[in-house]
DNA sequence: TTTCGTGCAAAACCTTTGCAAAGTG
DNA sequence: CACTTTGCAAAGGTTTTGCACGAAA
């Protein structure tokens, strides 16, 4: 995403470029894929702004469809960018290794199945979140 | 169970029999079947104890056998009595009704699948945590 | 200039910990 | 009596809220 586009999305949802989120976006961008919590976002962030604001800005970001938040129990949350932002991205799941602390989606989802069981019975609004943990094939060795 | 099992159970696992720890699992047998939060369960309790001893009379239930605990995402988690105290429960998920808050298990694990594709790509120590909610069939209507 | 974003302080929320006092076997 | 459990107070970690000041359009 250039930083055009990275304005244009803002505007777009009426929210204005700051010092703030463009920083914020630059920590996300330069670690791209990786899974970043509001703490560590903070520490990476190279202008000086709140904790607080971090969070803020993350919600918006969210909302826009331009990070991804995933949570993992007992954890902070953890946010990465979407690669195609403003289109809402295919449902995943995520594994996190408990060595590394490394997460990464999980194609496909297995869930849909049981959700359609469950529809049939009545059950409506359904959504679900999934946590698989364990070590990763590098932290297994 | 009977009082006398209950007895039994905790001094097999060298715990004392307390009014608290009593008090606890009455109102678990009292609500059969219900996932209660420590919170809940502190306000149901009819002996005078501490909140503080509920988290850590259920942490003792937990690992003795005696409950279940089942952890939605950024809310207090829920206990609930385990039928066949002892032997670990099938593992199983839940749902979580949103408007009424109640929990209920569903059979089966449809994960299994996924965590034999992850152990043969060399992930290890896979566990899992999931997590349905929606509205049920009575909020439904 | 008007509206929005930020910093700061504080609170909310669930849970854990430390320690001395009280209870159990 | 020795050991466990409890109550109380306090802290932990993550996230939210209120409000006045500062910045963007």
């Amino acid at each position: 995403m250039t930083p055009t586009e990275f304005k244009n999305l803002l505007r777009d949802n009426s929210l204005r470029v700051t010092k703030s989120r463009v920083a914020v976006a630059e920590v996300l961008m330069h670690d791209d894929g990786q899974y970043l919590s509001p703490e560590e976002i903070h520490q990476k962030v190279d202008v000086p702004c709140d904790l607080v604001s971090i969070y803020r800005i993350l919600t918006a970001y969210e909302e826009i469809g331009l990070v991804k938040k995933s949570e993992f129990h007992n954890q902070a949350a953890r946010y990465s960018l979407i690669k195609t932002p403003g289109k809402k991205p295919h449902h995943e799941h995520y594994f996190k290794c408990v060595s590394c602390d490394t997460i990464e989606p999980i194609k496909g989802c297995f869930i849909a199945k049981t959700e359609k069981q469950l529809m049939e019975s009545g059950y409506r609004n359904l959504s679900h979140h999934l946590e698989i943990t364990g070590t990763c094939p590098t932290c297994s060795l």
